[in-house]
RNA sequence: GCCCGGGUGGCGGAAUUGGUAGACGCAAGGGACUUAAAAUCCCUCGGUUGCAUAAGCCGUGCCGGUUCGACUCCGGCUCCGGGCACCA
């Protein structure tokens, strides 16, 4: 029999030359779920590797005068120096980097495999424009209006861009998070209102002396159709134009079109007062021939449903803003049951724009030929090799499409002269198929071979920061859900389970080195050793929890492992010598503990470490270990016994404290690796207390409590509860009205 | 505005199903060892009354409820963090 697979996955870095608290934290969970998982007998998949295109490699290249490609590697060494530092058990071997042309080849060809399906497509539509970066950006990638890297403040252009039907798989995005059950809840909740699924009607209403043209509205409150006073279109609308010419509104509208059109969505947003035109027509109620005034304002988007709304100023809070700034009537009517219009579902998810005008990225491989329009790069020519001479600037058009030898080239169809495609794709397109090509890094055929990602996907247990609750968790979504109805893939959801850590913060602020807070993983390293800054980034916080970091806690943890170290140490030493009070100081006998006691506490420990990994509290099973070594330094037996408790503690500490263990594992005597060792069992049995205390309580409030034997029955607790001093002053003179009982937890006395 | 999280000692946090609130660590105080310091080891450590390591009262953001019993469940507030934000 083979042993389960398991895949352990965290975000691969960005290498930006440093690698911060944030990594380790990210990667000391994954690393402690990857050694667990291996000493449990799975087969473990564990890699790590580079998101290395992108715009800040391109920027500092700028910056230092020199290339990308250049930049970038430097970063990669160096990091990869400060991750092999920390003692990680990936499988170096399966390291890929996206700005590798053996990887951005099959990026490419994914690009191809989407444009063969018609997923990937150009059109030209109002975009985000990030002045700052000098490129668009996704709807996904603006935050409040700037820029999610570099916080300038989006512009919006007209521009022909590739986009990625991502509203194709709209419906399965959002069915499926159902199936996410491994998944925490806000993640899930993030992504169903990013897709915003709503469901409505559509309803005609015809236009008075308009002859046959209709107004075409969305709406989920069908029920609400009474209640319309008022249209309002988009001022975009293509009917508009029709409405007003030769009338005496023309030029209002005209105005107040060119007025919106120099506004951001976010302005448009921003206005507090809805503003808008009348356009002098009126449309019929359908469902009661009223006719009602047809508007225009920027509050109704072109971009969503029809581009024109009924307005209900009695049930809708914008409408009745708007209907109150123009005086419209207000119309509180009985509610429409009939039926009418067609049903239709909206989503608020757009395509993705994968277009950037920038250098460091993976070229588009598109030709465009004058007399064959769009060809895609034919597979054998790939990869569209990124030219290493350009001049960058940063700033102005695509930097490809300033080198003429990568422009240039032959249509693949006709053999014409043509061009290429001069922007480069989106780096998330890059991230969203990394996890694939891990399992078959290495292959110069294929993206990755079919019988590998079916041995290892699903990704078991994927870890990473919330940032990426929408962004890199929908893509990735996406990517599945294409790739398995191309049947490359044997699943359509990436990752069964997903842990989201929170943030290093410090001083209770984000560490960043514009507020001076940032913490060194280097320097902690240097001065109390990887294991320290593994244990303490662990030990500090529930890895969900945001995590304060604290100089005097890691010292903690360094002192901590220290006692380890002395505690191995001194059961080498001949066993004759006893931990004697003279060098513990006055002590009081009575708190040291036993032979016997050890085992049970020993047991009690693995259980209880065991259990705590399983569901990710890494926090409490570190403090399990530190009892335990708390408790076998107050033990007053020979410490020379404890060869199988010193044993069973350093196994229990490997996946935290990989190279202190290791250590002091051979220092035992043992010859192997203590990372082959298999993980400690514990006898259900032996964690048993034979005597237990149970507090009682009189009134619910505690008054008591008492030793009994873990055998004993319910009417031998009760009498002991009822006949100690303490309870018995309660009780004495009062009525037992009710005695509750429950089995090893407590006994309450309810007296009047 | 809407949707999620979260408020527990001086601090980080624990309490897994409603059952001894404060595990473990940090800081603080005391002691042992030492010529001394560092390191190490031991003890105390929520508030309050009290000589007390006698006993009691209060205590998990606030107000109320359910229950023999509430950090935990329910209702209403409040503050902090995050996400979305004219999506008809």
């Amino acid at each position: 029999m083979t042993a389960s697979k398991f895949y352990a996955l965290v975000m691969f870095p960005y290498p930006s030359g440093n690698l911060h608290m944030g990594h380790v934290r990210n990667y000391a969970i994954g690393d402690v779920v990857a050694r667990y998982k291996r000493m449990r007998g799975f087969d473990v998949l564990h890699p790590i590797g580079w998101d290395s295109f992108g715009l800040p490699a391109e920027n500092a290249a700028i910056r230092h005068k020199t290339h990308p490609a250049e930049w970038t590697a430097k970063c990669i060494e160096r990091m990869t120096k400060q991750l092999k530092s920390l003692n990680l058990s990936y499988d170096w071997d399966r390291a890929v980097t996206t700005c590798n042309e053996d990887y951005y080849k099959w990026t490419q060809w994914l690009f191809l495999k989407f444009f063969e399906q018609k997923i990937a497509y150009r059109k030209e539509a109002r975009v985000n424009w990030c002045p700052g970066c000098q490129t668009v950006l996704a709807n996904e990638q603006v935050k409040e209006d700037r820029c999610w890297r570099c916080e300038s403040k989006v512009e919006e252009k007209p521009l022909e861009q590739w986009f990625l039907k991502i509203t194709d798989y709209a419906e399965r995005l959002l069915q499926d998070i159902e199936k996410l059950s491994g998944w925490p809840e806000p993640v899930k909740i993030m992504q169903r209102n990013w897709i915003g699924k709503s469901e409505g009607v559509v309803i005609e209403f015809p236009i008075l002396k308009h002859g046959e043209s209709k107004l075409t509205v969305y709406t989920t409150r069908p029920d609400t159709l009474f209640g319309v006073t008022y249209m309002v279109l988009a001022p975009e609308h293509p009917l508009v134009d029709a409405l007003t010419k030769g009338t005496e509104h023309e030029k209002a509208v005209k105005t107040f079109q060119e007025k919106v059109k120099h506004e951001t969505m976010h302005e448009r947003e921003k206005n507090l007062i809805k503003e808008g035109v009348f356009t002098g027509a009126y449309a019929i109620n359908p469902a009661n021939n009223e006719e009602i005034p047809i508007w225009i304002s920027d509050y109704v988007l072109m971009e969503y449903g029809t581009g024109a709304v009924m307005a209900v100023p009695a049930h809708d809070q914008r409408d009745f803003e708007f209907a109150k700034t123009h005086n419209l009537p207000i119309k509180h009517a009985e509610p429409f049951t009939g039926e009418i219009g067609k049903q239709k579902v909206n989503y608020r998810l757009r395509d993705w724009l994968i277009s950037r005008q920038r250098y460091w990225g993976a070229p588009i491989p598109i030709i465009y030929c004058e007399k064959c329009g769009i060809v895609p790069v034919p597979e054998k020519d790939l990869p569209v090799k990124l030219p290493k001479n350009v001049k960058l600037t940063g700033k102005g058009a695509s930097p490809l499409a300033q080198v003429k030898e990568f422009v240039e080239t032959k249509c693949p169809r006709c053999k014409a002269k043509a061009r290429r495609e001069t922007d480069t794709m989106d780096t998330f397109i890059c991230s969203s198929w990394y996890f694939y090509r891990y399992c078959d890094a290495k292959n110069k055929k294929q993206a990755f071979a079919k019988d590998k990602v079916d041995k290892w996907l699903p990704v078991d247990q994927y870890i990473g920061g919330i940032e990426h609750a929408i962004l890199h968790l929908l893509y990735s979504r996406f990517f599945a859900k294409f790739l398995y109805d191309q049947k490359l893939v044997p699943t359509d959801e990436p990752f069964t389970n997903l842990l989201t850590q929170g943030m290093v913060i410090k001083d209770g602020a984000k560490m960043s080195k514009s507020k001076g807070n940032v913490v060194d993983p280097d320097e902690i390293i240097k001065k109390y050793g990887a294991d320290t800054a593994r244990l303490f980034i662990l030990f500090a916080a529930p890895p969900k929890k945001e995590l304060e970091w604290s100089d005097k806690g890691v010292e903690g943890c360094y002192r901590f492992l220290n006692r380890v170290k002395r505690l191995v140490t001194e059961s080498l030493e001949p066993a004759n010598k006893l931990r004697g009070s003279n060098e513990r100081g006055n002590r009081d006998v009575q708190s040291q503990v036993s032979e016997p006691n050890i085992t049970k506490v020993l047991h009690q420990t693995i259980k209880g470490v065991t259990e705590d990994i399983e569901r990710f509290s890494f926090n409490t099973a570190i403090a399990k270990l530190m009892t335990f070594v708390n408790v076998l330094y107050n033990s007053n037996t020979s410490i020379g016994n404890w060869k199988l408790e010193i044993g069973n503690l350093l196994l229990l500490l490997s996946p935290f404290a990989p190279q202190t263990a290791d250590e002091l594992w051979k220092k035992l005597g043992n010859k192997n690796s203590i990372h082959k060792e298999p993980w400690p069992a514990f006898d259900p049995e032996l964690t048993r207390e034979n005597e237990i205390t149970i507090p009682v309580q009189v009134n619910g409030r505690l008054r008591d409590t008492i030793k009994v034997a873990t055998e004993a029955d319910k009417e031998t607790i009760l009498n002991a509860a009822k006949s100690t001093e303490k309870i018995k002053n309660f009780t004495t003179g009062k009525q037992i009205i009710k005695e509750i009982y429950v089995p090893n937890k407590l006994v309450n006395l309810v007296i009047k």
